[in-house]
This record gives structure tokens, C-alpha cells and sequence, in this order.
DNA sequence: TAAAACCCTACCAAACAAGTAGGGTTTTAT
DNA sequence: ATAAAACCCTACTTGTTTGGTAGGGTTTTA
């Protein structure tokens, strides 16, 4: 299940794909627009800031907006992001792998049947982008 | 991610799979041979004879074992025993739906992708068996 | 009839989720 | 220049979930 801070930070993109070119959006706008607590918003936006998603303009007329056009940002790099790993065990996590102790990947079924769900997800949720969420 | 309580169900499972028709299986047995901690492997075959994927019998010569051929159980009905739901939002989930707030699902960018998303996992979890874990 | 085996309840520590509180720093319009 | 606007950062809190442990009770069958 995606976190509610996922949720919120797929609701508050969705705000800025929405006013995509008209310059920078308030937290405070975006908080009460979407009904998200502002404090944790601000959080979350920071931490997209962080990785590249979005950009930050401070001082009077400030606020956050799109690092890249919509069609630019996988939903796949976001969750990465927000929650971390996508896939269902780390033994076949692509970004956020780990090996598995009492399972030697070679011939363990249930590490084949997780990597066929991993390919399956990634195939949409590394096509889908920013723009599929208006 | 599935939980160390899934995995540990999954390897549990395997190994009665392997010993399928031979008989009731020690929960020690399994314990010992898969390495996982007796007692929370207990609660865990426990929740799965609930649920109608494992018998048991009692007494001396007792254990647990398939109730069905490995065949006819599907890896996302233990998934759902164990962890709950598969989907990642709960608007979208077929056996635990809950109707999101804030969003109204005919047009909702997220929840159709997650949609999709739902539809290719389970398209393979609910086919794939435990046969497929040996 | 006693040992083998499952069954059940309660408790516990650590981690994570979902925030809240409060203040600091930077920028820019005036 | 300066004050208000806006982002930035740290610490705390509360509740739930995870991953167990402890200890005993009940049922069965060799």
C-alpha cells in the first residue's frame, strides 16, 4: 500500500501539474487546496525538492513548481522517492536491493514469481507520468 | 514489500509442498528445516489452517499439511491471508476496497494508473501456485 | 495415561507512520 | 534597508504495526 504521504505528495504534483507554467505555488495554496496539513507538507515537497522532482523559489512570490515538464516525471521515481522500494521483496528490488538470506536466487520460485510482479509493475509505472494524474 | 511474516509463511509452505502426501509435518519440523523462530511460526500456520490453505492433526504422529493439492492454491490468497491487501491504494482494492477521500474515483489520474497496476499484478498472483515455489 | 502435538492469551521492544511545535534563514518587493 | 513572505530544519509526540517471547491449556493417540 502506498503511505499517506505518498497519497499527499501525488495530490499536491497533481496541484502543480495543474498550474504548470504560471510560476511558482505556495505551500500554503497547495495545503489548503488539496487538504493537506501544511506542516507535513512541507516536508514532503522539500524532500522531492531534494531529489530533483521539483524546484523552490524563496522570498516574496515564492513557492514550489516543476523542476520538468510533466511528461518528464516517471510515477515510479516518485514513489521511489516517498516510500522507497517498489518491488515486493529486496532480493529483486532493482534500486534498493538486498540479498536474500535462506534463498539462493538461482532456483527459489518465489523470487521468480516477485520478479515477473516487479517487471510488470515497473512497465507501467515507469511509462506513466506526472501528466496521466489530470 | 511483503513482511517477514509472508516470507516466512512462503517458506513454510514450500517445505509442505515438498512434503506433500507424505503426511502431517512437525511445526518443529518446518521450524528447524527452514529456520524460522517455532513459536511465530506457530501463529502463522495457525492463521493459514483459518483459512482454510492448511490442515492439522493433533496427538502424537500429528502436524500440519496442504488441505489441497499445491496446484489449486494461488500465491495471492496466502498474500491476502498474510498481509492483507495487494493493491497499493485502498480504492482500488477488490477484497479490502475502501473509497478514498478526496478523490472521486471516475477521475482520479492515480487511481486508474493504480488500477492498471493492480490488474498486472494479479493477472500473475493469481495464477502462479504454490506448485510454482519448488 | 502420558507424551506429543496443536491451540490460545498475554505481553514486549523496536520501528515506522503521521503528524505537531517552534524556530531559523533567505529572499525580494517596497 | 528592512520587514514580511516564504522556504528550511530539528526535535518531539502519539499511535500502530512488526516481529517476536513467555507460558500455559487442550486434545489426541500410541
Amino acid at each position: 500500500m502506498l503511505s499517506k504521504k505518498a497519497q499527499y505528495a501525488f495530490r499536491a504534483l497533481t496541484h502543480l501539474v495543474e498550474n504548470y507554467n504560471k510560476g511558482p505555488v505556495l505551500i500554503s495554496e497547495i495545503s489548503k487546496k488539496k487538504k493537506i496539513p501544511q506542516k507535513f507538507l512541507e516536508s514532503i515537497l522539500l524532500g522531492l525538492k531534494q531529489h530533483d522532482i521539483l524546484e523552490s523559489k524563496k522570498g516574496r512570490g515564492g513557492g514550489y513548481y516543476l523542476k520538468e515538464h510533466p511528461s518528464q516525471t516517471y510515477i515510479a521515481t516518485v514513489m521511489r522517492i516517498v516510500d522507497g522500494p517498489i518491488s515486493l521483496l529486496p532480493c529483486v528490488s532493482l534500486y534498493f536491493y538486498k540479498r536474500c538470506k535462506n534463498c539462493n536466487e538461482k532456483r527459489c520460485g518465489l523470487h521468480d514469481i516477485m520478479e515477473n510482479v516487479r517487471d510488470a509493475t515497473l512497465n507501467i509505472l515507469e511509462r506513466r507520468t506526472l501528466q496521466d494524474l489530470v
